[in-house]
This record gives structure tokens, sequence and C-alpha cells, in this order.
DNA sequence: GCCAACGTTGGC
DNA sequence: GCCAACGTTGGC
């Protein structure tokens, strides 16, 4: 029997790429590359499988918050801007035999209508113990416990069928 | 292994 | 821009 479904929380920059980049990207899907901590990647790596879902969520902006839901639909790959000295996430270090830093491809399911703001995260109390609300944290890729993304997508409008598509 | 210095993240 | 918190680096 398969695994059952994990989710997520995937942070980016709008400045850098925003979830409208994704949604406008060919198949609505890019590699999700440039993550460049141990933990995030180990999760990346190991703890993400094809079909998990995932929040995207805008950190340092205006309005901080979720503005999407995207899928994984692609495995673990090594991520290749390592290798390109050109590119600012280059891993002098890495070698094709012995990656550092990996990603997992994904596709943009939904883009919610509007973002819900970490303000209004915080001031859900179901939804307290997220890894995103906790002092202090600030991984880029966090894994989110099933009934927190239910929450989420409920206060972004959404029932869980709209995420199947 | 300890820890100070420095760099980064990210909300405000 | 400020600053808290965390991660990384490097001397010892």
């Amino acid at each position: 029997m398969a695994r059952a479904r994990r989710h997520w929380l995937l942070k980016t920059e709008p400045s850098t790429y925003a979830f409208d980049d994704l949604w406008r990207a060919p198949r609505r899907t890019t590699g999700w590359d440039g993550v460049r901590n141990h933990q995030a990647k180990l999760f990346l790596r190991d703890g993400m499988a094809v079909g998990d879902l995932a929040l995207v969520y805008h950190s340092s902006t205006e309005a901080p918050g979720v503005v999407g839901v995207a899928r994984v639909v692609g495995p673990a790959r090594p991520d290749p801007t390592q290798f390109d000295p050109q590119d600012p996430h280059h891993e002098p270090w890495a070698t094709p035999e012995a990656p550092v830093w990996w990603l997992v491809d994904v596709q943009a399911v939904v883009r919610l209508a509007r973002v819900v703001t970490l303000a209004e995260l915080r001031a859900e109390p179901a939804l307290a113990g997220m890894a995103l609300l906790q002092k202090g944290q600030r991984l880029s890729v966090q894994p989110v416990e099933p009934a927190h993304f239910a929450r989420v997508l409920a206060l972004a409008g959404l029932r869980p069928a709209d995420v199947e598509r």
C-alpha cells in the first residue's frame, strides 16, 4: 500500500520567485531550486514523494502569507544550480557524482483568490502548533500536519476536493 | 568541543 | 532600517 500523502510548506520570496511565476510556467511546473539549508534539503530529498501537497508561502513581502497550493510531481533530483559557477547558488564542492543540494519538481494546483496572511494564521487557535508560527523558525521547507493543512485551505475558502485536480 | 564573530532570515 | 533568532565559520 502506498504511503500516506504528506503535506508541506514551501517558502519563497516573491521578488525572487513568486507563486504567479509558477502559475505561468510551462505545465505550471518548476524545479524548486536554490534551497541551501541541510534540514530543508533532507525534507526535499527524503521526506517528499510524488503526490504530496504543499502550501506555497510568500515571505519578505508586504503581506506575508500563503498564496497557493502545489503538488510534488517529480522525485528528488540534484539541484542543477549547484553545478553552475555563474549561479548565486553555486556549490563549489558539489559534483554530479556527489551532489550536495536537492530539489523536487512541483506543479501549481490552486492559486488562492486572496493571500491568507501570516497575521490570520497567527490568529487561528487551531494552527498554534504550526512550525511556521513558532518563534525563531526560518526553515524554507517545513512539514505541515494534515489538520493544519486542511485548516489553512478552509481559511482560503477551499474545500479538500479543490486540491485534487 | 567551545564559543565569539559574522552572515542570513524574515517580520515589523 | 531595525533587530531577534538561528546557522556557519574559524580560532583555540
